[in-house]
DNA sequence: TCAAGTATACTTGTATACAAGTATTATAAT
DNA sequence: ATTATAATACTTGTATACAAGTATACTTGA
């Protein structure tokens, strides 16, 4: 059995966690980077010795993947789903719809507070960004959306951006990490349409806001594009399964 | 310890069911019919004792309802938030989210393969009160949705529905169930309104969509919040408790 | 009486064992 | 050679055991 190499996810964002969160995450990445092919098969025993740990937090793990929609619980094995591009429009979408909702309540609240953490944030990415470090980089910017999501309050639209974080955030360390070898430049747009969003928030600006939000969707999207066609190149001949 | 006396949740749709889950589709009934208080901290094994089953199945019953947002895993103990009259709205602000986005989808493909399935759900609606059989009509009132949402293949919005349908079709069968009783006539009403939903399909026509949304959800809030009035008498001393 | 420390009865997370079911492969019969 | 049947090597779901941690109650000291 293959022994457990390198993690690809941030091994001191996992601290606290348990060995099943630490699978999930780390298969969570490797599916996301194009690691783990589209359509393989995963079983709870492979991967426990793998992971080398018992079945309990394999089944755990499985069970987070699959309210992900990254993998497929069937009869005998998981299948991987992965994120094809119709997936990634698709998460796109989501993020789109409870943004704009959460800003449609902004608009009747007072932002002060809200608009004091998102700076503090922002600031955050500068100082990771002056020492090229993509993964505070990315963590930042994960917490500067859920910031946003948070500040109203709202346990049905939190669970939706629950579900979606995990996906979210993997792609943006994806992203983020080539960009800081490959397209340094990037970073100084990306901080610039952070700070239009948050004079969005400040200004009430509905407009402004949709045009930073669709920007800044765009900075992910782009590269996660990069990422999929050079995914597509290495699993060309696997089917995609549609139910 | 308690015998499992009697079950909320219809057994025949638990035929192929694992533990699990029979487990996580009861405790969610109770705790939304208000039988199991806001507030209330369930412990493992003795959820394991009441329900005759080992912890390995309870466990998996607690991540499901967890991840809906029903109760709340902490350090000792799962805690029931229940749903006060917040969560409705917002259980209410989801679903006009997701149908409206469905809807905008919809106007621009063909529906008449989905008009037509949805024509047959609401035909057997209208047995379903015919006989009487109020679980019945609730499983084809969820089932009519949850085809119109399916309809536009989109597996992140699926991904929304597959989390908050297990609540919706919990307060649906309440809220039908006692109406059976009381208000029989709300029946005409539904199914007209369900009528109305298929012409606005059908026609394409957003403003009759939405008008009949509104009016559906309206439809299953009222009842509910009689419910969450005859909860409340009963639990007056909790303290709601948000994070 | 009260404070501090200790014992105990909980809790969760993980490992392991087993039963029941399902594919796959091998064997046997035509 | 092909089909039917039986053996096997998987699979999942559940039960149980144990370790480590945490709250509660109890005891001991002043």
């Amino acid at each position: 059995m293959t022994e457990l190499k390198e993690l690809l996810y941030p091994e001191k964002w996992l601290s606290k966690a348990s060995a099943g969160d630490r699978v999930a995450y780390e298969l969570r990445m490797r599916i996301i980077a194009g690691m783990i092919e589209s359509g393989t098969v995963l079983s709870e025993n492979k991967l426990a010795a793998e992971f080398a740990v018992s079945r309990s937090p394999i089944r755990e793990a499985l069970k987070i993947l699959a309210s992900e929609n990254i993998i497929r619980l069937e009869r005998m094995g998981a299948v991987v789903v992965g994120l094809t591009e119709k997936e990634y429009a698709e998460i796109y979408d989501v993020r789109i719809l409870i943004e704009t909702f959460v800003f449609e309540r902004l608009v009747r609240k007072n932002t002060n507070e809200l608009v004091m953490e998102l700076n503090k944030t922002l600031e955050m990415m500068k100082i990771a960004i002056k020492y090229q470090d993509a993964d505070e980089f990315s963590y930042q910017d994960v917490l500067f959306h859920e910031t946003i999501i948070r500040s109203i309050n709202h346990s049905y639209i939190l669970m939706i951006w629950d579900n979606l974080k995990p996906v979210m955030e993997s792609l943006i360390l994806l992203s983020m990490r080539s960009r800081f070898l490959e397209k340094f430049e990037d970073f100084k747009r990306i901080i610039d349409n952070h700070q239009i969003y948050i004079d969005a928030i400040e200004t009430k600006d509905r407009d402004l806001m949709v045009k930073s939000l669709h920007q800044n969707f765009d900075d992910v999207q782009e590269k996660v594009e990069d990422l999929w066609r050079s995914q597509q190149l290495l699993t060309k001949g696997v089917e995609p399964q549609n139910d």
